[in-house]
DNA sequence: CTAATAACTAAATGATCGTTTAGCTAATAA
DNA sequence: TTATTAGCTAAACGATCATTTAGTTATTAG
């Protein structure tokens, strides 16, 4: 009937997420995601309808870059151990990639986290659900665990993991790792 | 000569604080902050020179505020145990305002991990060093301690802490004091 | 080949951003 | 009292923001 695009979406979405994990939502103009993602603006508007349609495309493709980690960390059967990998995969993703810093996705519960956007806010709130979920499945492996000291490590994780991802933006490997060892020191 | 101001500059800041606290320095605009110091754009810039020189006067503002937990903190002498209060005052003082989240110095920190304002930074950094001084400062009253040891305990601190002011923007009271207690457990 | 249509380019849109300015008000020195 | 001067109000500034639109190009069905 007519033309056919000239750029592959799922291309162009992975090209925005680097570049809103980067700079973050409110940093990042279209201006900017114009040039990054090497197509018009009306190419962008009629792929994605708006800047925030575009910045949950990247969300979810931040998502799925991220679910081998996930998916090892799920399918795995060590315990503590697991969750220990989980968090030295999930501080290492951002150095294989370009300049990117942290992890998008806290990265962006921190700048909504006074905001009113409720799709933003389910998207942060269902991760987070699962990673607690995740968390306390691998807990529950060790026996000897009630359940209220798997409640209290998995809270007490899930908020490392999330100081953690925080502090990455700013903090060496080095001191990285050095927290990630003694967070498990003794769970 | 003439006229005299109609408001109190350090209050007028305080307010500026209260809402760059609340929402970041992007997020907040010169419409809003006139709306909340209740003063005219004009007053504002002939008292603060711009919207960056408000929100370098706001940081000092929070750091004055913050001076009390900090210098309580310093002329402690019971070790480990003044950095634990000295992690719940900090996460306590959001509670005692208003709806502000977090550390302000942390969430700027964060807003500006990759950005290229010099004066910010070496205003975070100082802040940061000072802290990791006063850690070390501590932990060395526990003389068992290597100086390895004691090193590498006060970066994991110096994490703990940027991520748990991180963290304590979204999380509740509850798993922030479960992630102190179990971060003190065995230092 | 041609009519139809979707994808493209590029410019314009109104809104809002941080910042400045012109004109008015009030306080003080002489 | 009056001239001077700093603080005030309110409007305007240019820049940039996200978004839309008008016009052109390229593809394909008939």
């Amino acid at each position: 009937m007519a033309r056919k695009k000239e750029y592959n979406e799922d291309l162009v979405v992975d090209k925005a997420m680097k570049l809103f994990w980067r700079n973050g939502y409110k940093n990042t103009s279209m201006q900017m995601l114009e040039k990054e993602m090497g197509i018009n603006k009306f190419s962008i508007y009629s792929s994605f309808g708006n800047k925030r349609g575009l910045f949950l495309e990247s969300l979810k493709s931040y998502n799925k870059k991220v679910n081998s980690i996930f998916e090892e960390f799920k399918s795995s059967n060590n315990g503590i151990s697991d969750i220990k990998t989980f968090f030295y995969n999930s501080v290492n993703i951002c150095n294989v990639e370009g300049n990117e810093k942290g992890c998008f996705v806290t990265n962006t519960y921190n700048e909504f986290a006074r905001n009113e956007n409720e799709l933003i806010h389910k998207q942060m709130n269902s991760f987070m659900n699962n990673l607690k979920e995740l968390f306390i499945e691998k807990l529950k492996m060790d026996q000897t665990k009630s359940e209220e000291v798997v409640l209290k490590q998995a809270n007490f994780l899930l908020l490392a993991k999330h100081g953690l991802a925080a502090a990455s933006k700013v903090n060496t490997q080095e001191e990285i790792a050095d927290y990630i060892e003694m967070t498990f020191q003794n769970l």
